[in-house]
DNA sequence: ATAAGTGCAAAGAGTTTGCATGTTC
DNA sequence: GAACATGCAAACTCTTTGCACTTAT
């Protein structure tokens, strides 16, 4: 989906639940989807506090991220850490995640055969399947080599 | 495992890192063993003030859950709630989790073939996987049903 | 004896909320 | 102008920490 495509179901949303298209909504819609990264919510109000456009205070900063979750343009990504992180998914294939246990660093990927076992798998339960989280831990590539090189000393 | 050997591997854990044999450590210890239920961490200390035993602070609960974690004898469970669920480990068979949104049941489930391809999607990123976290959300089947009556009216 | 453990209360994250004020529709 | 949104500061939840005191080894 394009950009403008996205922004117009984002109005489209608001119209629908009678909420209104304030410069602030505006403004965290557009910093959100205009950024690849995943962010934390204080991290995201540090954004709207550096960079120019309209006011955004940390409680607004919070309250539309969670709309913008309720509205499928984000997801939450909890990576453990006590903060909830944020990615933009519309427009986005869904992925899942393996994260550097030693720096944070953050892949993403996606397993056909791992989805359709965990759909298999919530049938069997007798559940019915509405999302997942899938988060691998482990060293990445230049943390191993940093263990390497500890471990050598 | 038995819980008597699980027991003596607790106290040779503690004797390893020259920690001492508490009976605030050992009450944590036995009751942590003594459910199957997933816990947090302010849930257990309401079981400390509720049941006999040793007095045992609510910092000596965080301190002495982080500390069985380390160990290797409880695991951290992150539903996305904000509260970290624990649950003893040692004994038991790794697996992961379906949750219900709508209730917070819990299923456990594993299946050989997702940590399969969870160590080769590591590989190919080149990570050394230490552990995952896997949990599908869904409704529950009396959940479901409480849905479809709603839904009928 | 000594190193470690405990309880307490205070501090810290991260996040939510009540309320008076301001804005969109 | 009515309903909704915002900013602010205070409140809240979960968790961690500094410190004086206590206890296991």
């Amino acid at each position: 989906m394009r950009h403008s495509a996205i922004r117009k179901s984002f109005e489209e949303f608001l119209r629908e639940r009678d909420l209104k298209l304030t410069p602030q909504r505006i403004r965290v819609f557009e910093r959100a989807f205009g950024t690849h990264e995943h962010f934390s919510a204080e991290e995201f109000y540090s954004w709207m506090r550096q960079e120019d456009g309209p006011r955004v205070s940390r409680a607004t900063v919070y309250r539309t991220l969670a709309l913008l979750v309720e509205g499928g343009f984000l997801e939450c990504l909890d990576t453990g850490s006590g903060e909830t992180l944020f990615e933009h998914v519309v427009g986005h294939r869904h992925h899942d995640h393996l994260v550097c246990s030693e720096c944070g660093r953050i892949e993403e990927f996606f397993d056909e055969e791992i989805e359709m076992r965990q759909q298999a798998i919530a049938e069997k339960f007798g559940f019915e399947l509405e999302t997942h989280s899938m988060r691998l831990f482990g060293l990445c590539p230049s943390c191993r080599r940093e263990a390497r090189r500890a471990a050598a000393d």
